[in-house]
DNA sequence: ATCACTGCAAAGGGTTTGCAAGTTC
DNA sequence: GAACTTGCAAACCCTTTGCAGTGAT
């Protein structure tokens, strides 16, 4: 419950966080840009300053997790513990991947000496919808 | 030779360009301010504007990788081949590590049935210096 | 000589911030 | 009622762009 959740990290229950938690479990990644489409489609309107403060915070008290891309807008995710992504080159949509990171965690960490807090995985490639219809011009997902 | 590599991508070769290519190869890993100090400290003036060219060039073409970092400068490091970092989340160093790729791809690809060009592979830690001296404030090196 | 590149300055765009008004607990 | 949060607008800052001058081949 997200009501919990916002307490639990002494965080005041408001519409709008409500709100932006509800659309981001709904829609699992989402950039800011889809996040403030989603408020103005569910009929409430957010001011784009507000919507940095609520991710910036969301994010901060670990209830969000941001996965930095390069020239491709922050995506936001509910965060549910460390998992590879997919990203597609063509589409940009980012895919969870369901593998079990121990394996991976445990090798990349014996190149390491270090004590390691987590580990970020992004697979690049091309989806399957954008292999499939090759022609499908570049447009966001 | 970074002649070579230049003319080998139909790059002219610019004075800038090789004190770009030289200092990014001393370095290893920086972003672009810290390369813009490079060149003032070695007496070459040069605007930002122009390195800011200059790295998309050489990264377009693919003589550099970029390491895209939340609220961190993005780094560029001279492209040779994928390969896991190590971030420290205290003083940013970014460190290459030396590890198969391989086994790792190989069981990340197992979780995903698209076709994957290259993997991106951070870990997030502290390094060795910071946790020998955890009393250092926090700072960029 | 030609085409590419640099330098400069200005524009652009995403993100942050200050402050007053409005909410939550 | 006190503290926090939102909304608005302006400020910020990093990055990109246009164009004239310069340089590489």
């Amino acid at each position: 419950m997200h009501v919990q959740l916002l307490k639990s990290k002494g965080l005041k229950c408001t519409p709008q966080r409500l709100m932006a938690l509800k659309i981001i479990e709904e829609k699992g990644h989402i950039d800011i840009d889809q996040l403030f489409e989603n408020f103005n489609n569910s009929g409430m309107k957010i001011p784009l300053a507000t919507l940095y403060r609520i991710l910036g915070e969301l994010s901060s008290v670990g209830i969000l997790h941001t996965v930095t891309l390069s020239s491709q807008k922050t995506r936001y995710e509910i965060a549910k513990g460390d998992h590879p992504h997919f990203l597609c080159e063509q589409c940009g949509q980012l895919e969870d991947l369901h593998v079990a990171m121990n394996e991976i965690v445990t090798i990349a960490k014996h190149a390491c000496s270090y004590s390691t807090h987590s580990v970020s995985i992004m697979l690049h490639g091309i989806c399957q919808n954008c292999s499939t219809f090759p022609t499908t011009d570049k447009e966001e997902g």
